[in-house]
DNA sequence: CCAGACACGTGATGC
DNA sequence: TGCATCACGTGTCTG
């Protein structure tokens, strides 16, 4: 880090035969463990002293953030991954590469509402739901989202016709969350059938 | 790393008065670094000698190794992001009972966004457009309702990701209309096709 | 002057 | 017996 000066201690006694390869010896190691910390202190971004004990420390630190910051990363692109894999399995549905969509309704079963649809685009899945008005309907999707560890970011209600409720949800997948698309649009669908149905039998709803 | 021993070159010369006081902080200078040493290696994987020297070389390794992995992480990340924005899919239509609804979805036409939905019931049309996050696009759509002399009731207007906007939109259809769904479907999604076009090659939109 | 940081030579230790 | 590594005390420099 600094010049060489003169040297300390440097007297010249000879306990050994070879005290002076010892001396050079321990030179060389310290010249090896001196050129390593230059070297590490080179890609230390952000250095302010250059003590050891400073480069050593931020460089814990700095160690510390990237293994933090590769975690987040990777999670991420794990995430992503399993949205292909959703696509890979259906891919009737959706083309594209890591933007899938799924919707409830099927042609065979011809039950339209309530029509639940879902989207993912990165950490935030879009989710489109249509149903009849009925109260508590959204109570029901509210409590249905917390169950699957969804963090509303936005939630949009609009009536539409007489009748019709049009309910839009943009929503933050948590980590915990290991749901496939499909599992979220079938969850949200069959709890808002059995929701609707026990409600319009108690009530004119 | 290693016990205290009894010390080296100790003699009791004293050149100053608080030659003692130097050696105390010598002492505790060493200590820290030696702790530091020791933290840093217990947070480097796969490490087989302790050594100083081969700490410090293994920590470079492990450090470059880390930033590599970063930088390849957020490449990956980032197209992912792109593609996200680029590629959106619309899943195949719906038919509802007395509902109509029509969407600009084509599977041979494969340009997927903007995209455009629209259902009608009664004397109300919900209409839904999913665009790239651009502004005066909902100007854009607004100005085209006006046009198509549909009264807006509700609107909602969600972002989406990064770089997506969700428009959801229950209007009232005026008698003077007589415009199909398709005809709706159709126009608010030239306009927006146009205007974006346009946009993005005047700026960073 | 002094508080902190270094490099040096040296004796000790473990393989 | 060597050989490599370590901790120590010390002299010296810097701000």
């Amino acid at each position: 880090m600094k010049m060489k000066r003169s040297g300390g201690g440097g007297a010249f006694s000879r306990t050994t035969l070879h005290g002076q390869e010892h001396v050079i010896a321990e030179r060389k190691r310290r010249e090896k463990l001196s050129q390593r910390f230059i070297a590490l202190s080179s890609i230390i971004p952000g250095l302010t002293k250059l003590d050891k004990a400073s480069v050593l420390g931020d460089t814990i630190k700095y160690l510390k953030q990237l293994e933090e910051r590769v975690k987040i990363l990777e999670e991420e692109v794990a995430t992503r991954t399993v949205e292909s894999a959703i696509f890979a399995k259906k891919p009737s549905l959706q083309r594209g590469d890591s933007v899938v969509s799924f919707s409830s309704y099927d042609p065979l079963i011809d039950q339209q509402l309530p029509e639940v649809e879902a989207r993912v685009s990165g950490k935030n899945v879009l989710i489109k739901v249509q149903c009849e008005k009925c109260e508590g309907c959204i109570k029901e999707v509210m409590k249905q989202m917390e169950e699957m560890n969804l963090t509303t970011l936005n939630i949009s209600v609009l009536a539409f016709g007489s009748s019709l409720l049009d309910v839009t949800i943009v929503a933050q997948i948590e980590n915990e969350n290991c749901l496939t698309i499909e599992e979220i649009v079938e969850k949200l669908r069959h709890a808002l059938i059995i929701f609707i149905g026990s409600s319009s039998r108690r009530s004119a709803c």
